[in-house]
DNA sequence: CCTGGATTTACATCCCGTTGACGTTGGCTC
DNA sequence: GAGCCAACGTCAACGGGATGTAAATCCAGG
């Protein structure tokens, strides 16, 4: 199922990461357990998730932790924060180290599915917005068919293309490394060296086609590429 | 301010819309008070806030229809919940009309913050963590883009030289080494004779760029260069 | 096979740090 | 003050790495 949300679950303690991933599955989800901090951190840098569930209390490397790193190498992913610590100062620490959400056991099932729900859609993740419409400059992008249309005039995309698109609007204003992209839009896994030079030529041909608004996607040399338009998902 | 981020309040209860609308304030944002759901749906629909915060329990239209149709007009407006009714299924009526975030009350005014923070950050609202910028005379520089600013002006930096900038000001009014700068700016390890003339080139090119400004960084003929003005990091 | 799209390849181009030549300056000696 | 010379300013040119891009190649589905 490559249309379900991939969700990464760190949790240490061994039934309750079974039970939530048994639970996710059920719910449409596409779970990977990992029991430690590490392993999580090493895994939720290759990008290839929708939403990171962390467990605060982990062995060696703790959660919070984790989110730091984590957020610094990849300042747009989703972080949920699971946690049976609720006193405010954790809730507080969670925050600041950069979760998007915090949830204090017990919490109850209804109540994570709703809010992974909203921090997917907020994120553009969920499965059924990747075939919502979405603008790039002046141009309005349907991404079941390819089709992007600017003052009436339509061009075609090809579907990767809708992708890098969507990538540079989900991430607008924030700069994207050419490995990110290769993560993120091609799934490729863990990229050591960038050698491969497709990356630049499908930026290549969607200026293009952009047209003028092609312009709208920055070279960071060294470093590489910022949209610089707002994200809009209508 | 236009950097400060537009927050509605729609808070029926006058002393709390109130004390919010003060807290708000005094954290740098530029908070709306409504009293209403009618006039905060109303008012939302404008399409000019980075952020609602919106009250369940209000007269006449209630939050959660104000949440929906807010929702199917403005997808893309981010919604934080705030509620007496801490219930489980007013937590999940209140996802499932859209909102992105809920909070009960009593809440604590840090918890509040860092959520609307995250939620903020979440929706592409916040300007980035950059490093931090630094300035110059009367040059603002941002380390991450190389540009630098002068009322309004603004111009293109290289690496190298907001590296060699950033040594000065550092050491503001005390004299930097050609041998210190190759050594810290440079990274070249061990040097024994300087007879490279490149620290010099990029001196040049750093005050060229910088106009009048330039005439701050003063040579110390035999010594190196010293920067004649205040260190600060903005 | 054929075809459209993804990827690689090859080459042109650009950016930018570095170099070396050369002119200028400042401080020294006489 | 003249002359000298090392230090410094400046500029053009070089070169390597990064990027743009057209063309060739690969590859999966019809």
């Amino acid at each position: 199922m490559s249309d379900a949300a991939n969700i990464l679950v760190v949790e240490d303690e061994e039934a309750l990461r079974v039970g939530t991933c048994d639970v996710l599955a059920f719910n449409g989800y596409q779970p990977t357990p990992v029991e430690t901090g590490e392993d999580g951190l090493k895994e939720a840098l290759t990008g290839r998730f929708d939403l990171v569930l962390l467990d605060v209390m982990l062995p060696e490397m703790n959660g919070f932790e984790v989110c730091r790193q984590l957020r610094e190498a990849i300042p747009a992913q989703p972080v949920l924060m699971l946690t049976a610590k609720g006193s405010e100062e954790d809730i507080l620490t969670g925050f600041r180290s950069g979760a998007d959400d915090y949830l204090t056991k017990p919490f109850s099932i209804a109540e994570l599915l709703v809010r992974m729900e909203a921090l997917l859609r907020r994120s553009g993740r969920l499965p059924e917005q990747r075939e919502q419409a979405f603008s790039l400059g002046a141009w309005s992008i349907e991404p079941a068919t390819g089709q992007a249309t600017r003052d009436g005039h339509a061009i075609e995309l090809t579907e990767k293309e809708v992708d890098l698109a969507r990538a540079f609007v989900r991430d607008a204003g924030r700069l994207i490394s050419r490995r990110r992209l290769l993560q993120d839009v091609w799934g490729w896994g863990k990229v050591e060296d960038v050698q491969t030079r497709t990356v630049d030529v499908h930026v290549a041909k969607l200026r293009k086609k952009l047209g003028k608004d092609g312009a709208l996607i920055e070279t960071l040399r060294g470093e590489g590429y910022r949209y610089n338009g707002v994200g809009s998902t209508t």
